[in-house]
This record gives C-alpha cells, structure tokens and sequence, in this order.
DNA sequence: CTGCATAATAAAAACGTTTATATTTTTTCT
DNA sequence: AGAAAAAATATAAACGTTTTTATTATGCAG
C-alpha cells in the first residue's frame, strides 16, 4: 500500500501449518526431521513448504535458539596509510573458510581489527553478547589475550597460529620454525654466511618461531647466526625497501635475505634496484609466498608457499567441530610449506673473513 | 551445573524493569530515548543498565524489528586455482566500508561468490529473507542482473562501479573512462602510436568504460586507435604476462601498454622480462593501481592511483544513508583517479610506418 | 471390553524486544 | 473543586521459532 513495492509476505511455519492443518509445534518437528512424526505427514509438510517457497527464519530461530549461524572473522589491518598490501592475504583466508562452512548454513562476519587490544575488546564482545557462535583469528601473539581469554570461556574459536602459551585450543598453523629453517640452510648450503631475516615485530608468535628456525640452521651448520641481520616491522612494502637499503650500507652487510611476506619482498627488491643491486645476480632472496605471486617477480623467486586457502579451508571446517561440541583435542593442523626453487641460490660474494665458515 | 562454565545469564530489559520498578515497556523506551517517557526515570534506566552492562540482544531486536544489523558484502572470487592475488583489493574495501559503517552499530557480513549467476543467487537471498538490511557489491556487468533485480524492490543497496543500463540507483565508481583516455593520451604525448589495453572481459561495464576513454584519447589526437591491442581476460598475474608475449611477439607489436590492475601489471612486467626487455627503456606501461604498490616495481611505474579505501568509506556511508530511508537520487559519487607521473613515458621507438602519426 | 502402553499430534510457553492500546497520574483551565 | 487535557506509565500483543508438556488416537495384553 503506502510504501512502493511492499515485499510480499513471506511464508512461515504458521502458513505451513494452516497449508496442512497440522499444528506449528508439527510443522516445526517435520522440518527439523524429529522421529516422532509420522513420515507420511512430514512428506506433506514438506510438499507444502516447497510449493510456498518457505524458508526457515533466521531471525525466529536467532531469538529462539540463541544461535546466530554467524562465524565471526577478525581481520587485523594497520590501517597504517598508503599501506594498502596490508592483509591482502585475507581475501584468500576469508575465501577457504568460506568453502570450509559450505553447506553448513554458516555465514562469515567479518570485524576489521586495528590492533591486538583492539582485537581483544572484539573477541570479547562477540563472546559476550553472542555476535556469533564462533570466532576465527589470525595474528597471533606470543602471547595472546585473546587466546587467554576465549579459552577460559566454552565460546568456540579456531586460530590461525599459536600462541606460546601451554593453553589447549583448536588451530590451524604454518611450521614457519621449520620454514625458516629449510629457507637458511638452502642459503648456507649456497655458500651464504651473513642472511638477513625481514621478519615482523616479536610480539607475534609467528616471528619467534622463524627467529627459532633460522637460529637452528647456523647452529646445524656450526656456525654462527647473523641475529644482528635480523629485523622487524610492519610488513610493508616501504618497509622491505628501508630494511634493504639500511642493511646493505651495513659495513659487514648480507648476501641473502629471507622475507617474511610478499609485500616486503617486493619492497627488498625494490631496494636492491635502487642500489642497483639485483636479486638472483648479486644477493640472493628467499620468500615467504602468500599470494602466489613471487613467481612473477623479476627475477623469479625460490619461495616456501603456503597454501593459504587451504589454511582458511581447515579454520571453517574445525569451527564447525567445535561447535558441534567437539574438544580442542584433535582440532590442531600445522601445515608443512613447500619449498619452491627457482634460483640456485649460491653465494657468489667471497665469505667475509670475519663471519666466514671455519 | 551441567555445561562447564555457563555463561553468567545476561540481563535483559526485564532485569532492568525489576531493579527500577518500571514496567518493560517503558525500560525499551527509556533506552531509545523515547520522549515520551520522563528525563528523571529515563536515567534511573541508564544508570540501572549501565550497573548491571546491559546491553541489548541483538536477536531480540532483530525478530521484532524485522532488522539485522548487517550490511552483506559480495566479494567475487573467480577461485582459479594458483590464482590467488585475485580479489586482493578487497581487504581494502571492506577496511573502508567498515570505517563508513563505524559508529552505526551495523556490522559486515562477507559472502564469497564465484560468478555473476552466484552473486545474482546471492542476492536475491539476502533481500528476499532479509539476511542483512543492505547490500554491496561490485564487479558490476554492462548488464547487471542483479542491479536490475534490486531496483524493482525496495532493498537497500549500493553498487561499487556502474551498469550501463538507465537504472536510478545509488554507487560509488572511478571515472575509468577518464583514466583510461588520461593514460592513453599521455603516452600518445610521448610518441606513442601502438598501444595496448589490458582489459578485463567486456561484460564487466568498466571494462566498456576503458575502451571508451581509450579511444578517445587517439580520436582526439586524430589518430586511428589500436583496437586490435585491446586484450581481455581474467585480471591473474599469469594473464598479463601471457598478454605481454603474445602482443610483443605480433608484427605490428605496441610500443606502451596500459595496464587494468596491478596484478596484471605484474605479470607484463614478468612477460617483458622473459623477452629481455624492460619497462621504461624499451617500452612503456601506466598501471592502475589499487593497492599502492606500484612505486615499488622495478623501475616505478606511472599509475592512475585509485583511493580504494575511501571508495569503501563512501559505500559504507551511502549503504546507511539508504537504509535510513534516502533515496538513490545523492548517493552517486565518481572519484577521478590521480595520475602519478614516475616515467617520462616517451616512446623510443621509431614510429611504425603503418601506423604513425601522419 | 477394560486398562495401559505407545504413537502421533496439539497446546502453550518461552526467547527479548518493540509498539499499539489502555490505564493511571498530573496539570491546566473554568 | 471538578472536568478536561496532557503526560507518564502499564498492559498486552506481536515478531517466528523451538521445546516442554498435555492431549488424543491407536494397538495390544489380559
């Protein structure tokens, strides 16, 4: 009437019951396949329910049921501007936990994050209130608040990475320790002795794990790690750049450089251009490869992919166990990269004396 | 008792009622600043919730009021294995779109969708059952089904990019027409008579809107444009760079290229690699450029940068605008993209007697 | 047949709000 | 002071489900 185009009404379990002449509380059981209705009514009720197009509403079943068939994601941004790489991995997390909730009738909710204190206040509020029946997250700290948290809680939730905490909760990982460990020992099988790590800042879990990995493979080696090469930040672009830059002027300066992500590692190389260096010629770079891109860098890159969607895959499957009820116990997947080469990866630089393997 | 830890019962409007005296009806009202109800009692009420940290059930509110909450984003993704830059803007759009709806109350719901038949699906969803109280989407189509599909009801939606169909209906979108006929005429200030268009596929209406400009920019020069150079495909990487060699490797190849998004950029800039030539020495190429990275290739590139972020803040602040109750009528917006000169772009190469300026 | 399980369905309450209508209290005016 | 008007609050219904409890119908043993 007054407002253009009213949608029409939509059919509930009312029509349905007024359809078949069975009562709602019938109606409801018959779609919910309970066992005490007869099969020939249920046959019926379902008929009905097809012919209108009834389709069960969300909103009735949120206020009766207490669940909101939500799984809410935090996404971590910086927000740090004209840093617009950041999270770009996040397309492809949101796109495997997506196909890891198909067919379940769960949806993604997704929180836009600016920081772990941020991140808290969010965890917490979506427990709290109920915004969701369960919560993924990513970014995660050495020690984590949320984790803390949440795990005190029975709310469901399902990381991507671990704390260092000895807590007992669902989550998918990359081995970034062993990673780091493959990408510096085939650096120190090529001849390279000063590496540097352009790692993130150690308050995440993740960068002590690659901390642990590249500090195993000198020690492997019986050398000496070049800690004083490692170093941290945003994972920006500019970032990789500056980091190149100021450790190449470095009076004992590296002959390689393992990066975290791709973003930095575009920016390492933009770095070496500008000191028209070139990777794969005069340093070599090792790369973290989140988006499948470092193929395309000039030159190509050695890189350890992850398979990122896949990751995302494994979150949404495991949020559902737990929410179905099952325990943390055998909901814990740490993925293995794969190394992929496409340089040699040999020191073509003399060792340095000082550093050099004796 | 049973359940480990059950969750501390969350106190409700009732709790509310008991501790004040009030009656429920007069507790809601106090909190959505009813007039009518007394300033004295109404903050009684406040001071009774804010001891107790009421805060309203989201699912209450929703079955009672018909409203979610919610603004459904559709974020397509082609999903082509090994593909996975695709899509990567997003995490962009939705930080902007959250920083739009920040304040509001309303939260994002993400749907991944493969294709326009998916996304139109999607859609029709969403407003039909009401799953969220609003829609964004782009990847808009010459012909969008789902534009038309929405404008005949009264759902509230915003579309990132235009359709070319006469539909009154609220968007945000970048004056691709502009930038394309800015890139082109730029690089035919520099000498350039053959020059390539890196496009997607005709159907997305943007793609239409490039070629347009694209050819303006030669008929204003008085020149015949190089429509035989305009290549369509996916956005991959692995696209550009195949577009590269197969262009390069024509008769009549072109001297610049113009690039749709920086993934494709990437992958011509890998295609001139393979073929031992650079960008900026032997040819020339402006990318557009939505997540600012493009300072970063090696040599920088001269884009048309499009302030991704702020298009999303606009399509948060429309989408609530038009859930208010406004019509589509001010709720169009173009940006102009900036054009970020960092070549000289001028072409080195002889023009081609066939084709050159005459 | 009566009584009693068992199966099938119905009735009613509840989830937490909002809102239309009804009631009470206060104010204003004659 | 008393009636009418206005202000403040209360009652009750509704949104669409699910679930507990109650009712009716059916089958079967004694």
């Amino acid at each position: 009437m007054g407002k253009a185009t009213r949608r029409v009404e939509m059919p509930t379990i009312k029509t349905l019951a007024e359809m078949t002449g069975f009562s709602i509380a019938t109606v409801s059981k018959a779609l919910r396949h309970s066992p005490v209705v007869a099969r020939e009514t249920r046959d019926q009720i379902f008929k009905a329910a097809e012919e209108v197009g009834y389709t069960a509403n969300t909103r009735g079943q949120a206020l009766r049921t207490g669940k909101t068939y939500q799984i809410a994601v935090l996404m971590p941004l910086t927000s740090a501007s004209g840093y617009e790489w950041d999270g770009v991995e996040y397309t492809q997390i949101l796109s495997g936990i997506s196909q890891g909730l198909d067919g379940s009738g769960y949806r993604i909710s997704a929180h836009i994050v600016t920081d772990a204190e941020d991140g808290a206040e969010m965890a917490r509020q979506i427990a709290g209130l109920g915004l969701a029946d369960g919560l993924i997250f990513s970014g995660i700290l050495a020690d984590d608040p949320r984790i803390t948290l949440l795990a005190e809680t029975a709310f469901p939730f399902v990381t991507l990475g671990r704390c260092r905490r000895d807590i007992d909760y669902a989550h998918v990982d990359v081995d970034n320790e062993w990673a780091a460990h493959a990408a510096t020992a085939r650096l120190i099988a090529g001849g390279h002795r000063r590496i540097a790590l352009v790692n993130p800042s150690r308050r995440f879990s993740y960068s002590l794990d690659r901390i642990d990995g590249f500090s195993r493979a000198f020690r492997e080696a019986g050398l000496e790690a070049s800690l004083d090469l490692v170093v941290e930040g945003d994972l920006s672009t500019r970032f990789g750049k500056e980091s190149a830059e100021q450790l190449l002027s470095l009076a004992n300066p590296p002959s390689a450089f393992v990066c975290v992500n791709e973003s930095t590692t575009l920016g390492v190389l933009a770095g070496l251009s500008a000191l028209k260096l070139a990777a794969g010629r005069d340093v070599d770079v090792i790369a973290y490869d989140d988006i499948n891109v470092s193929a395309y860098f000039t030159p190509p890159l050695t890189t350890l992919y992850l398979p990122i969607e896949q990751l995302g895959r494994r979150l949404g499957q495991f949020i559902l166990r737990r929410i179905a009820g099952e325990g943390p116990g055998a909901l814990k997947e740490t993925f293995q990269p794969a190394i992929v080469p496409r340089q040699p990866d040999q020191c073509r630089m003399t060792p340095n004396p000082m550093t050099g393997g004796e």
